[in-house]
DNA sequence: CTGAAAGCGCTTACAG
DNA sequence: CTGAAAGCGCTTACAG
């Protein structure tokens, strides 16, 4: 027999306005009155359902929270800062990868419905691989969510991401100052990854600052995968560079394995470093110099956004296109000891 | 200016009841109607608001799912096998980790409320420090539960965990037989882990199969973590062991670490292994032998247990206790090649 | 095959 | 300070 709002109500003998203002503590109601509720909630054990206070306050207190993949190196990390930020403020979040589906578009669908739905009242979106059409169907749905790791920059959408440009710059710089070397390879990801080309961009910048002509021999195109890093590594090891820059940890590691088999080690014979900052990246050997990215904050921050744009009743506050930045991690494999 | 059902059913000129069936494709419409229905809805591009439908069928097609941590070595397997049974099951998941607030005690009447607020339809319950008490309470809402990596034996609830007396069977079994190691230390977790208890058992019954005399002055209790590890190793390293058995690998790792300080390498001048399989265990030099736990099975698991539950409308099937083993992952730290 | 009506379990103006 | 009533937006027997 499940006990209801109207039955508190009848027991104590009030009406049912008077028991949901003494539980939720909104509006008027005498001491009295309020501690016989609360005495009879108490004593029958009664808690609100939650999908009727939904369905009446038209909202749902949780906010979709949508990752490329749960075991990835850092969405663990995204992960945590939503939560530290969204858990004081008693929302509750709905979680979606794209580790499951076989089909991308799937996932997208999904999400897309999860607001159109109204399931949550808010959406933060990491998809790398996001098209600009799926992000102007979302902008269209004019719904608090914010992207991370893309900045449409002409679409209006909230965006948080990180500042792929500076941090390869910062990394460039410490190679050319620090360690002097001239011949820098640039182990590029996928092409059309939008992270992939902002880091090849503070590649080019910083060689150009630095007076050391672009040679388009020393890049090579690559996958993001710890396999195209050791297929790559084989083309270079003839060609005498200083240092492979990888644009991603994993193809820092295949480089690295690679180079054991040669019996090369990364960072006397030739330097590697990588950016992610993944994980694993310390324990290897050598220790991986790389870029770390603060996905710890970029969660946080995207949950902040998520928040005002909820609590904003503006709906048309201007576009937040916010930029975090990275840090350089030396470790051992760029040559430091 | 919000689109309803009502608004549909006015436009179309049926009934809301009509609307909703020829929607959801239950009771009878007729052809004719259905596809006047489902063009208006098409037209005005209507979906059914979520949170009305949860109401009204009293459910809410999510699952909760707590977890320790989101960063952590193997959670984002568990949420992957959870993900993957329950999403072509159309079911939403509702994370809540343990990794924000101060007291866990807090989490746990967090994940209490969860249910309590009928705010899902089931949840999967991964809370290595959860006592009694707790499960309790969790058994007592009489609700699709299952708790992962408890298998609280004289309390009704569900449980799914690992078979660790076995596992660490299988790697004392592994030490002795392949490396004849007779001085075996063991490198306990804390002394309230049930994990820890079940590796001790395993590794207390191999030493007297093989009936090498136990020696307590070869068991110490670290908490899990690389610090312990690391000096727990200093105590070990004059009394002359062949292998240090490190019950998770966090452990294990700082053995190695500490042991290289000396100019000492694990597997050759001593064994190291460990339990869990950490992520980047694989990495470390030299690569670790450990055991595998399912975490993946685990996940997929919990998950059709839960469905189980929610499918089966007796309310009262039996208790299920399960039990998934573990797997001997054989790399260099043990002495092999 | 379709509609009127009740119901899901709350919240919240409004009136007193 | 409190209650009656409408409303949130659906679903689902029930009757026809």
């Amino acid at each position: 027999m499940k006990i209801t709002i109207t039955k508190i109500a009848e027991i104590v003998g009030v009406s049912k306005a008077t028991v949901s203002r003494a539980i939720n503590g909104s509006g008027y109601v005498s001491p009295q009155t309020k501690e016989k509720v609360l005495q009879v909630v108490k004593e029958y054990d009664y808690v609100p359902d939650s999908k009727a206070i939904n369905l009446s306050k038209r909202k749902t207190a949780t906010i979709g929270l949508v990752l490329p993949s749960t075991s990835g190196p850092f969405y663990g990390e995204v992960m945590r800062g939503v939560e530290v930020v969204l858990t004081p403020e008693r929302y509750f979040i709905l979680l979606m990868t794209f580790n499951v589906m076989e089909d991308p578009e799937k996932v997208r669908k999904r999400y897309i419905s999860l607001v159109r739905e109204k399931r949550v009242d808010g959406i933060i979106i990491f998809d790398p691989e996001a098209d600009e059409e799926t992000a102007k169907k979302v902008a269209k749905l004019n719904f608090p969510c914010v992207y991370i790791g893309k900045n449409f920059n002409n679409i209006n959408v909230d965006t948080v991401s990180v500042d792929n440009f500076s941090g390869s710059y910062m990394m460039m710089d410490h190679l050319i100052k620090v360690h002097k070397y001239k011949r820098i390879a640039f182990l590029n990801g996928p092409e059309d990854s939008f992270d992939s080309i902002e880091r090849f961009r503070g590649y080019r910048y910083a060689l150009e600052e630095y007076g050391i002509g672009f040679d388009p021999k020393l890049v090579r195109f690559g996958d993001f995968t710890r396999k195209s890093g050791r297929e790559i590594c084989r083309e270079f090891l003839e060609s005498h560079v200083d240092v492979i820059f990888a644009a991603n940890d994993e193809m820092a590691l295949g480089v690295i394995e690679e180079m054991q088999k040669h019996n090369l080690v990364a960072g006397r014979e030739m330097a590697v470093v990588g950016f992610d900052d993944a994980m694993w990246s310390q324990f290897i050997q050598p220790p991986l110099t790389t870029v770390h990215q603060p996905m710890y904050s970029i969660g946080k921050l995207a949950a902040r956004m998520i928040l005002e744009r909820i609590n904003t009743s503006d709906s048309h506050k201007e576009v937040m296109k916010t930029l975090l930045h990275t840090k350089l991690i030396v470790r051992n494999s760029c040559g430091c000891k």
